[in-house]
DNA sequence: CCTACCGATCGGTAGG
DNA sequence: CCTACCGATCGGTAGG
């Protein structure tokens, strides 16, 4: 009663696909994708290739996908065992730097340069980009209320500031790895997210 | 003793082009351009865009060119009347965010999408991208530097910190505004660098 | 999953 | 700055 070979095989295919278009978007981009060399790379058939996705537009978003596994699978699952609230938030942190300054993929973040590069597109891509986006946002403003709720954050802290702040110094700490090839990129990102959750931006400062 | 007149012409060509290009690659990315569509918008023909250039690579690098000359314009210029130091690093931070969340180009800061874009590629262009980042983060972290010299932040802040945050949260911005479609970006970016110029991150907060 | 093919577009050049 | 062209590659499909 096991699947039909066909389709077993068929999955495995797929999903090489997948994880090879994964790694040259990180560094050609999504568009950067084509079915002639992903072939190439892969010696298969061209039509072999475009056939389990039919258009280069359910293969982005198939490659798109995938990225969000890696991403929740190497920082957030690693944290969700953390007390909610501060003690989450901090471990995000340290995981998000992490990963961020590791070379998991040659190009360094996919979601990153996914969100550059269709942020001025419309259609589905983008779409689902900014979904995942606003997701992930969500997740860290809830985490930053409970916080607040807690007792460990100021009650006038902000989290959609918070989570935006967070969010910035992550794209922040991408370009300076992957551009300028800075090694204290973690470090630099880790410092900087530590203190927004120690002492976060609330009101505008006085003065200036 | 003017110039010739086919000389200014083509030099008017030849602008009109890069305009263009820059326009295009702010949504479609410097890879997205291409001489054919260019001569299509441009009413021109292929080769009398590609003429000026010659190569692909050439026409990126001019448009990359122009795109810095217009963040010169419209962020370094208007605070370079200002006080050296936290007086002007403050200008900084109000001028880069107005520029963010303003709408001079139709898929955002060019910049910051170059950066992505080419941040895992080898190459001419890249180098380009990286080499105009690493003079405006020298910049700011000389004003940094002057301000903790003028005793205007704390003697322990760390310039490249600074430096670091305040280009992390312009790229944040940006993505909060172009994908998210977020009017508050600017906003929110100006809140943040605010808070970097007040109580800036030296030694990592003990007991995190 | 393959071979073979479609029309369109790519970067670039010859020649004027 | 134009017409006309080069070989290569694109996304996609027919047929098996």
């Amino acid at each position: 009663m096991s699947p039909r070979r066909s389709a077993a095989a068929a999955r495995d295919t797929r999903e090489a696909i997948v994880l090879r278009a994964v790694e040259t978007a990180s560094t050609d981009g999504l568009e950067g994708l084509s079915f002639g060399r992903l072939a190439q790379d892969l010696e298969m058939s061209k039509a072999g290739v475009a056939g389990p996705f039919g258009t280069k537009e359910a293969l982005q978003l198939a490659a798109l996908d995938e990225a969000v596994a890696v991403f929740t699978r190497r920082v957030w699952e690693p944290v969700a065992h953390h007390a909610p609230g501060l003690e989450r938030l901090t471990a995000i942190a340290r995981a998000w730097t992490s990963y961020l300054g590791g070379d998991c993929l040659p190009g360094g973040c996919f979601l990153t340069a996914a969100a550059a590069e269709f942020d001025g597109r419309p259609g589905p891509v983008r779409d689902s980009v900014a979904k995942n986006a606003r997701r992930w946002r969500k997740v860290l403003a809830a985490e930053a209320r409970t916080a607040v709720a807690n007792g460990e954050l100021p009650d006038d802290a902000d989290p959609e500031q918070i989570s935006f702040e967070l969010n910035a110094l992550a794209a922040g700490t991408n370009q300076e790895r992957q551009l300028l090839g800075d090694p204290r990129a973690a470090e630099r990102g880790l410092t900087a997210m530590l203190r927004v959750l120690t002492t976060p931006a609330n009101v505008r400062p006085r003065g200036l």
